[in-house]
DNA sequence: TAACGTATTGAACATGCGTTCAGCTTCGGA
DNA sequence: TCCGAAGCTGAACGCATGTTCAATACGTTA
């Protein structure tokens, strides 16, 4: 039996391409024998280890979730004592594409996550919600933004925006050439956010001096 | 035989209740027999008239595609000569929310063509861009507006947060406990993108003085 | 070494799906 | 009035899926 710490057994190997293919085409495309096949292991190996496709599913979805929750607390550590502030000061979006390889299941993992209409997702958008929030009240303290007449609204707002560039991923990297959700595209993508909600669309105060 | 123009056939009734099911839980939950019962007709009468499955979705696509192009050209209709500005004078939402029966399909439709893989979701997105990029040109013509120093990006930008609504209407409707895509949560929703587009996060000009 | 539990397989099974089809009804036009 | 096409049904078919299961290989333990 090879230990829990080495994590290249086969019940490891099978969650990763799960986690994979779950976030590439959804759960209800991929078939078991799939996953089998891409883990290099039998249909019946699969089930033998998770119990059921669903079971596998929801070990995914509680993978994304720790994974997601530590990546949130390490952002909390690196902003010192203050609870983290994704908007619009670091974006969940730049989060995501700073702390995690190129090619992470997770954004797409989270993305269908967010866009099922499973309990794991309602509770994720929730709690996304409250940092949010709490985001927006740390801003509001520290004179950098108003909390305005709507506060909840507001913090929705800022989350729904944000959170766009996750689900539109696909389609904006099409009409754009490029990928936000890389280095690359947030390069583009994260100054004009900070225009946006420094000053609105009626000025510009940086002028577009350096090319590229 | 019923006449076309009569369009309660049971093919109408059929195409409808797809609509309907799709819109809410996605071509692939959705069987043929659920529609077949919806419609109250036999399994057989639905690939009858519509081929197959995919055909009735092809179908529906096709529809709502249709649809939303007749209500951007009334929208452009009601705005005079000029291309109709979707941001931020009147956001897709906002428009989708004041043409539209309180519960049709179409939102929820056009939602899930944009988040499918489907070449007539990545058409619409394309469509929806072109619209907001000349819509962002116009409202810099008439001076409303900075295009800023990468305008595919900002048309990108608006237009991400504008579908987010769509996208996460549940979501939000949950946390806030208003649907966004209704009048009642327009009232709330709008104002802060207003405020937003206005003067971005600094400072809110508008005083919270009417309630309601 | 013997016993045992775990990892693993491949074939088989049950089910729900989209689809087919033969036959019945309905109804407009010759 | 009769015919033929269209609307429509219910049962059946074929297939892919998730799942089960008996059997085998292997490493650990007594």
């Amino acid at each position: 039996m090879r230990s829990a710490s080495e994590d290249r057994t086969a019940r490891a190997t099978i969650r990763d391409e799960a986690l994979r293919l779950f976030a590439a085409h959804g759960p209800d495309k991929v078939t078991v024998r799939q996953i089998a096949t891409a883990a290099e292991v039998s249909p019946g190996l699969v089930v033998h280890h998770f119990g059921s496709k669903d079971g596998l599913r929801a070990e995914c979805d509680r993978w994304a979730v720790e994974t997601f929750e530590n990546l949130l607390g390490e952002l909390t550590r690196e902003e010192g004592g203050a609870t983290w502030a994704p908007e619009p000061t670091g974006s969940l979006h730049e989060a995501l594409v700073r702390h995690l390889p190129a090619d992470s299941p997770l954004p797409g993992y989270l993305r269908r996550l967010l866009l099922s209409d499973e309990e794991a997702g309602r509770l994720l958008f929730r709690r996304l919600y409250e940092v949010s929030r709490a985001a927006l009240d740390d801003l509001a303290r520290a004179g950098r933004a108003e909390p305005g007449p709507d506060p909840a609204v507001r913090a929705a707002l800022l989350l729904a925006n944000d959170l766009a560039v996750l689900l539109l991923r696909e389609h904006l990297a099409d009409v754009l050439g490029v990928d936000p959700l890389t280095r690359e595209g947030m390069a583009r993508w994260a100054p004009e956010v900070l225009d946006l909600y420094a000053v609105g669309l009626g000025a510009t105060p940086r002028a577009p001096e350096e090319g590229a």
